[in-house]
DNA sequence: TGAATATGGATATAAACTATAATCAAATTT
DNA sequence: AAATTTGATTATAGTTTATATCCATATTCA
């Protein structure tokens, strides 16, 4: 989707500096990066560090992000529609149909006829589903523990805190 | 790339719950989300969130995120090679060819044949390339100040410390 | 030196993810 | 009853990311 932008060499040299001449001196190395002044830049860093982990682990599983968030969220609220879930998770309908039939294909969950509407699905978790969620979040739970365990206890929470915060004032936008 | 969880529905029944029967109970909006326990959960959200806004501003300047990094990085470093500046962003050299041939093709940046090594280009930002970079990062700027402006400053101090030791930590591993 | 190997850049290609238009059947509206 | 809407699906295209291969130049080393 995106570079992932890893490791940004550093750089000394003065910012937006011009060359009129072809300049091969490399590995000048530069100090002073100006995205390292963004905060959306480290919120992106520490995403992709999180993301690249979270992906290890849920492939032994072998779900992926939209798998597992699918098989989660249906385990959790059981009997809703594809159409409410692929909303919720903002995932368009159409491609949300591989999903739930790549769950259902793997006997994870069920989808029964709605009676009201005999168009809709209601959406069920299977047993063998209901197990797959559960290992899978002790597993992420485990991926969090080895990640953000480093971090100091008090900055760990003000992070959930602040996070939590800024959703709430965007999501009132 | 992945599913957006943008607005994950609430839910007050009790997580994992068994259901052997099709369950058509709509709407029966669920308050406690596994995946809210989750810093990485939070992370991807904010992210999700700037990520959005961001492409909207780029995309007034014609660019992508893509094409906006590997600018800057070249106005900031100039006279590296492609690989380096790939390697860098953490972009496969195959696919990094195309940005840098658009680049080029609307005369932001040059590639100049390094003297040492004929095999490579040194690359280097045009002064339109460092006037769209200058630009770039001022719109950048706003964007942030509009995002992140909401929170209490200490907030905000702290949220890039943390994430910024949160990278620290994660990379000598 | 000359053959083997490595590297910078490019091409071809495939997989994964995302987005839009259109279809069908069932429901709702007027 | 006709027109419209909606849940699910299919078809399709655009975008991003990844891998294998190729060419030309550099480097290594027998």
């Amino acid at each position: 989707m995106l570079p992932s932008l890893k490791s940004v060499r550093q750089s000394s040299g003065k910012i937006m500096s011009v060359s009129d001449k072809p300049d091969c001196t490399q590995g000048q190395s530069a100090q002073a990066n100006v995205l390292h002044g963004f905060t959306g830049y480290h919120l992106r860093c520490a995403w992709q560090v999180v993301q690249a982990d979270l992906m290890q682990v849920l492939k032994s599983m072998d779900l992926r992000l939209a798998t597992y968030s699918t098989l989660l969220l249906i385990a959790e609220t059981p009997g809703q529609r594809q159409s409410t879930l692929a909303d919720t998770l903002g995932i368009e309908r159409p491609n949300f149909v591989a999903i739930v039939e790549e769950l259902e294909r793997r006997g994870l969950i069920t989808r029964a006829r709605d009676l009201d509407d005999r168009r809709a699905y209601c959406l069920n978790a299977t047993t063998e589903g209901l197990a797959l969620a559960d290992q899978a979040v002790k597993a992420c739970q485990a991926h969090e523990e080895k990640l953000f365990g480093q971090l100091p206890a008090e900055d760990r929470a003000q992070l959930d805190r602040i996070l939590r915060q800024f959703r709430t004032l965007e999501s009132g936008r």
